[in-house]
RNA sequence: GGCCCAGUAGUUCAGUUGGUUAGAACGCCAGCCUGUCACGCUGGAGGUCGACGGUUCGAGCCCGUUCCGGGUCGCCA
């Protein structure tokens, strides 16, 4: 029985003094402090509780024992002679009887510092994962996601959806990401897919007639890593309603993310549902993104007339875009190295004056603006100490330029942001088509599945030529919170006739939207209730609610950036008999 | 695939203009220490300076190539 506690390292209080148990857990560490004094620190996933030894037999027990090595304590608590108020078990020590090892560690030097791991060179934490979870500091994000995970499911099913489970090898959908392909042994030169997410079948659970949908639902998508973004798989709360439009999802998802990220997040403030809804054009043009930092206040503004013409070679014949910032603080050096970073970022040039405390413009592009000076000074509300930063190009170059220059800036002046705070709005009114860069031509904007604004009618405009496809609006949104997009969803199109009509705007036809959606397009032929859905992402939330900057932090066991699990050693070579049973033969360099 | 930053002890890092035997902290090992809790003190072990090539009388440092890690752009319906 001596692998059973009767106690964890994290329950033991002062009230149980003189009582006989059995704890166990890792040896954290041993402090020797005399010939016949030491003081052994056993940490299991409560907490840690201190074993005392007092005679020279345990002191040396303890002292041949490698540091997490697994043991068994059987002893007496008793009252600490002096006390550690820092620690929930400070009160008590446990006189051992009996100290067994159950798991030896047979290493005394660790590739880390558990309790340090964070610190830790990366790669070495996720070879050892299994040792860096055993850091506190780690493991609670682990924790927080199962709750956070727990608490979202009871939210849902509260609100009446049905949690159902959907393929995992299921067919490749050419669209969008790039697929992670299984070869079928039973069928020679075919593949199964993982799914990018699961969209179809959460569409083809409502023309079911499930009524409510969701899943905590596996992602694959093969495309390369972010500090936002793990490679090769991720997990979403994904959801679908039926008979429901655009104001449902979002109330339904207000209803739930308020309270996780009030009872979870780091900040005690939260937007108030309902959250803000900016178009996206207005977002575009006042932030420069579809996903703005609303906790930073400042706007963008349009400078192309009062600055396009000042005889500066970079603004002639393009959008000029301000950020005015008045307060600002920053140092010459820190202005380079803004413009730098948004170079960076952007592959743009970004520009700059401000206005001295004499009134002056000065600094950066300021001799180009003299001429002007008064009609910027108005047109632009400065004042002295105002600082002016610029971007030029095409409106959407200017317009990311800008958006890239407003965030770093917030972030260089705290008197323009609040940053304790979780600032959540959704993105409405994406536009359904967009001009594709590499082809010129006419494409899907996001996804083909969005119901666009009008349905049928506009759509037959647009092919006569009546209105500009670029002005059709799908009804789709994303939640975006604190400049991270925390969601994407739509209504939905549910009727073939305008499915049909939607592709034809891009040059493709029905016998397109047969064989890229056959299952979809077969069930919405059969009858389908008009719905729409969502699908927030589950770790990019947990990144929010911790503030952790690395995606990593909050996955159990995250690949590194090239998609490899250094710890299980995937991807691996298989051998000749799997390939050949695959029929896979691997193609020389 | 492009660009940027890094790689020095088990770990985190320092290392001056290119110049004697490459340092510190933590960890590890040994000893001392009777109330520690980031215990303390004394001593010790531990290095192909990522790899290869070049410049030089001489390279951790300069140059080139390459590998590895992180970030970023492309990519992410």
């Amino acid at each position: 029985m001596e692998q059973s506690r009767t106690h964890n390292c994290g329950e033991l209080r002062i009230s149980d003094e003189g009582k006989h148990v059995r704890i166990c857990g890792w040896l954290e560490n041993v402090r020797e402090v005399g010939a016949n004094l030491s003081f052994a620190v056993v940490r299991d996933f409560y907490g840690t509780t201190q074993v005392v030894a007092e005679d020279e037999e345990t002191v040396r027990l303890l002292h041949g024992m490698n540091n997490e090595s697994v043991i068994s304590v059987e002893g007496t608590v008793r009252e600490r002679a002096s006390k550690n108020p820092k620690l929930p078990t400070g009160d008590i020590e446990v006189v051992p009887e009996s100290i067994t090892v159950l798991g030896r560690c047979r290493y005394n030097e660790l590739p880390f510092e558990i309790n340090r791991s964070r610190d830790a060179d990366e790669a070495a934490r996720l070879k050892y994962r299994f040792l860096d979870l055993r850091n506190p500091a780690v493991k609670k994000n682990i924790i927080l996601r199962c709750n956070v995970v727990a608490e979202l499911r009871r939210l849902m099913t509260e609100q009446g959806f049905l949690e159902i489970t959907t393929p995992i090898l299921t067919a490749s959908s050419p669209e969008g990401a790039r697929d992670y392909l299984v070869p079928a042994r039973k069928h020679p030169g075919k593949f199964y897919a993982l799914p990018q997410a699961p969209q179809q079948f959460k569409q083809l659970l409502m023309a079911s007639g499930f009524d409510r949908y969701f899943q905590i639902a596996p992602c694959f998508r093969d495309e390369d890593a972010r500090g936002d973004r793990t490679p090769g798989e991720f997990y979403q709360l994904d959801m679908e309603m039926s008979f429901a439009g655009q104001d449902d999802v979002l109330g339904v998802l207000e209803k739930v993310l308020v309270p996780v990220f009030e009872k979870y997040g780091l900040y005690d403030r939260v937007s108030p549902a309902p959250f803000e809804r900016i178009p996206f054009r207005e977002a575009m043009e006042k932030y420069g993104t579809d996903k703005p930092d609303l906790r930073i206040d400042l706007e963008i503004t349009d400078a192309t007339a009062l600055l396009g013409d000042i005889g500066f070679g970079p603004f002639e014949g393009n959008v000029v875009k301000a950020v005015v910032v008045d307060g600002f603080e920053g140092t010459r050096k820190q202005i380079d190295k803004l413009c730098a970073d948004v170079e960076v970022q952007t592959a743009q040039k970004s520009f700059w004056f401000r206005m001295d405390e004499s009134g002056e413009l000065v600094g950066g592009i300021a001799k180009f603006v003299q001429d002007k000076k008064a009609e910027v000074v108005s047109a632009l509300g400065l004042k002295p100490g105002c600082f002016v930063g610029l971007a030029a190009g095409k409106l959407a170059v200017a317009q990311k330029t800008a958006g890239v220059l407003r965030t770093k800036l917030g972030a260089l002046c705290p008197a323009h942001m609040d940053k304790e705070q979780y600032r959540l709005c959704w993105i409405v009114d994406f536009p359904m088509y967009e001009i594709g860069e590499e082809s010129g031509e006419l494409e899907f904007c996001h996804n083909p599945f969005s119901m666009p604004a009008g349905g049928l009618e506009v759509l037959e405009k647009a092919e006569r030529g009546e209105i500009d496809p670029l002005d059709i609006m799908a009804n789709q949104y994303d939640l975006v919170c604190n400049g991270y997009e925390t969601a994407s969803g739509a209504v939905r199109n549910h009727d073939p006739d305008i499915m049909i009509k939607a592709f034809e705007l891009v040059r493709l036809g029905e016998d397109d939207v047969k064989k890229k959606f056959p299952a979809m397009y077969n069930a919405f032929c059969y009858g389908a209730p008009p719905h729409a859905g969502c699908a927030p992402g589950i770790d990019r939330i947990i990144m929010l609610l911790t503030g952790e900057e690395s995606i990593r932090e909050v996955i159990t066991f995250p690949m590194n950036q090239r998609a490899q699990d250094l710890m299980m050693g995937a991807p691996s070579e298989v051998t000749q008999k799997q390939l050949d049973e695959l029929h896979i033969a691997i193609k020389p360099e």
